[in-house]
DNA sequence: CCACTGACGAGTG
DNA sequence: GCACTCGCCAGTG
């Protein structure tokens, strides 16, 4: 089970329990990106990390994965031939959040809105 | 120890 | 909007 250390990790002090917390605190209907969770998180500059600790999740988990997204506004998942990312998208618009396209306004949906007053 | 990869971000042309 | 580069950290061969 060592597939991919820390999935179990949430018993350890392992930076994955922090991203976890964060991610958790996302408001529902809200999103926010890689790079906001890792600073939250208390690493800075460090999205892949988020990245990587979100990938080991699995299905049942209490942390609300769907609601990050790059910076793009994209779903980083919508590549994925695992079609997860249509459950990313699934999940966010049944919270009320509109896609235009394949993108989502991170000025108008994102978490902690640092973009300019709409 | 080195090279490559990965649910990323920011900068440049 | 798209393609490319560099930086970051962890896991794997």
């Amino acid at each position: 089970m060592s597939g991919v250390a820390g999935v179990n990790a949430v018993a350890t002090g392992s930076s994955y329990q922090r991203i976890y917390a964060v991610v958790r605190r996302i408001p529902r209907g809200r999103v926010t990106t890689y790079g906001t969770v890792a600073r939250l998180a208390g690493l800075p500059g460090q999205a892949r990390q988020v990245g990587y600790a979100l990938s080991a999740l699995r299905d049942g988990t209490s942390v609300p994965w769907h609601r990050v997204i790059n910076a793009q506004g994209r779903l980083s998942l919508e590549r994925a031939a695992s079609g997860a990312g249509l459950t990313q998208r699934m999940r966010l618009e049944r919270e009320g959040v509109v896609f235009e396209g394949s993108r989502v306004s991170l000025t108008r949906y994102g978490w902690r809105m640092r973009g300019p007053t709409t």
